[in-house]
RNA sequence: UCCUCCUUAGCUCAGUUGGUCAGAGCAUCUGACUGUUAAUCAGAGGGUCGCUGGUUCAAGUCCAGCAGGGGGAGCCA
């Protein structure tokens, strides 16, 4: 807590010399103020205005700076302070305000500030500012990105993302992880894991071309073509194959054309690698890891995930009971006092062939043999219909996985996770590695990955080579989960997507 | 990329079978008001109904194209 360096005598006596209050006086943050006991130190608050109420002879504003969920309720007794100082003061507009904190005498606030003086910082002109004190859609203020931390859902998502970083380095940390730093910039192509973003120095308008008419790579910056990442996966391997257990926590770009409310183009994912750990073990880090992240959020956000849920109450109010989303920290709790299911592919397809919704010809995509990848449907059904849980799907067949993903014995499968999470679907994705030179070898061949450029990648499974796992967690998708939200475009601050680039 | 829906005042939305259909709430301004809680009450201003064509005596209302956005699918995290 902060509170004045000087006697109240003595700021009186500064403030008669200093018109200006906003120098001589530390600002309390309203988080502080809110929970404040001190009644008699005058105290400074900064923030916007979220509302302001006025009658004939007092005025309210509710004031907020980011700290916490909640304003502060300034009381502006206007027989102090004429009502014409306070007309610029609406919605949007930024503020310094001066008083003692009182027990508020209404309700739905513990303390209020008596204002002994305000001043406007920065006025928000009604008839352009575009944020009013009510409901906007989402969609609407997607459009007004450089603005939307100023309305409570988004600046409850930005602290309860806030949270969930610092949890993830901490839940890592705390058992002896090293975060490792993957390449922005890679060379390699060969994750198979979608589009890439081309970076280059070479100018558009005039590329030179080699001998046979070919673009010539020589001549950019590296000296050869070069993307973003799509994965630090492969880095991490490198690193986990030294240090045991590490994790990457970093931007990941996809230039797929992907239009949905769980895809972005640039997004942050958090990918641990653990040396000597099997499939086994990985999936018990994955329910570890999530299990403490959820219930980190409803340790230390539960102001936000209070707001969050009502939020989220109010827009399915419209729809049918049998539609609407279990209450948001019920099915956190529910989430935390749950093991999760796992099964393998090959039990999950025959819980779906043998399902009343494939008899009854309700999925758009009927389950008939063992080897297709399952549609979203699928999954869905598995979680929110049948298990009515997280479930985590192994052993997939290796035709529709990775090429770095250990080969199971009977030749068919391979040892791949996915979690499935309901209302996201998949949320991490991973594997036990292969870690036998031939046998990766052999697959990178058969998926005609070039070679040449993963001579690295090969090396550590030719030198000292151990069995290891990991996975990738998508940082947005779990906070889509964590926050309640729906589209993913919501949780990430300036989000990334086709044609999306204006913030 | 495919399917589907939407686009009416600053914001959220009503506008029934094409014919007083240019509306409401919030916001803004004016006034009232006992300390309010997205305050309340009364009044005022505010829109070439996404854009471009077409059908019709007549088009927010029907048709086509374009643009922007939503939801679903695929790709995946």
């Amino acid at each position: 807590m902060h509170f004045l360096p000087v006697r109240p005598g003595f700021f009186v006596f500064l403030h008669f010399f200093f018109d200006q209050i906003s120098i001589e006086v530390k600002r309390t943050e309203i988080k502080h103020a809110l929970l404040s006991e001190d009644f008699e130190q005058e105290i400074k608050v900064m923030g916007w205005v979220r509302t302001k109420r006025t009658s004939k002879n007092v005025a309210f504003i509710a004031l907020n700076d980011g700290s916490v969920m909640h304003d502060l309720q300034l009381v502006v007794d206007l027989e102090k302070i004429p009502e014409e100082s306070l007309a610029l003061m609406h919605t949007g507009a930024s503020v310094a305000a001066f008083g003692k904190l009182i027990p508020s005498p209404g309700s739905g606030q513990r303390v209020e500030l008596a204002v002994s003086s305000i001043e406007l910082l920065g006025e928000a002109n009604p008839d352009e500012y575009p944020l009013q004190p009510k409901k906007h859609s989402l969609e609407f203020l997607r459009e007004k990105a450089h603005l939307r931390f100023r309305t409570r859902t988004f600046s409850a998502i930005t602290r309860l993302r806030h949270a969930m970083i610092f949890a993830i380095h901490k839940f890592f940390n705390d058992r002896g992880f090293y975060n490792i730093h993957s390449p922005i910039i890679t060379a390699s192509d060969a994750e198979g894991a979608g589009e890439m973003f081309q970076v280059t120095t070479l100018k558009l308008e005039k590329l030179p071309f080699d001998e046979n008419g070919e673009i010539d790579y020589k001549q950019d910056f590296f000296g050869r073509k070069a993307n973003l990442t799509v994965s630090g996966q492969l880095e991490a391997e490198l690193a986990a194959l030294a240090m045991s257990k590490v994790y990457t926590f970093g931007p990941t770009f996809r230039a797929e054309n992907s239009n949905t409310s769980r895809h972005l183009a640039e997004f942050w994912m958090i990918e641990p690698e653990v040396a000597f750990n099997d499939i086994n073990d990985n999936m018990d880090l994955a329910e570890e890891m999530l299990k403490y992240l959820i219930s980190y959020a409803l340790e230390n956000c539960s102001d936000e995930l209070q707001f969050l849920s009502k939020r989220q109450q109010e827009e399915e109010k419209n729809k049918k009971p049998e539609d609407r989303s279990m209450e948001l920290i019920e099915k956190l709790q529910f989430v935390l006092a749950h093991p999760f299911e796992r099964i393998t592919y090959t039990e999950a397809i025959d819980i779906l062939r043998n399902s009343n919704y494939n008899k009854k010809g309700k999925f758009a995509y009927p389950i008939e043999k063992w080897g297709a990848d399952l549609q979203s449907e699928h999954e869905r059904y598995l979680v929110e219909k049948h298990f009515k849980k997280p479930v985590i799907l192994t052993d997939y067949p290796r035709e529709i996985k990775a090429f770095y993903m250990k080969q199971n014995d009977d030749g068919k499968t391979v040892r791949a996770m996915d979690v499935l999470f309901p209302g996201i679907g998949e949320i991490i994705g991973g594997s036990q590695r292969e870690e036998v030179y031939e046998k990766l070898l052999q697959r990178m061949e058969e998926m005609h990955i070039p070679l040449e450029s993963m001579w690295w990648f090969l090396e550590t499974r030719k030198f000292g080579t151990v069995p290891h796992a990991g996975y990738g967690l998508g940082f947005e998708r779990l906070m889509l989960f964590v926050s309640g939200m729906t589209n993913i475009r919501d949780v990430i601050p300036f989000p990334r997507t086709p044609l999306n680039c204006e913030f």
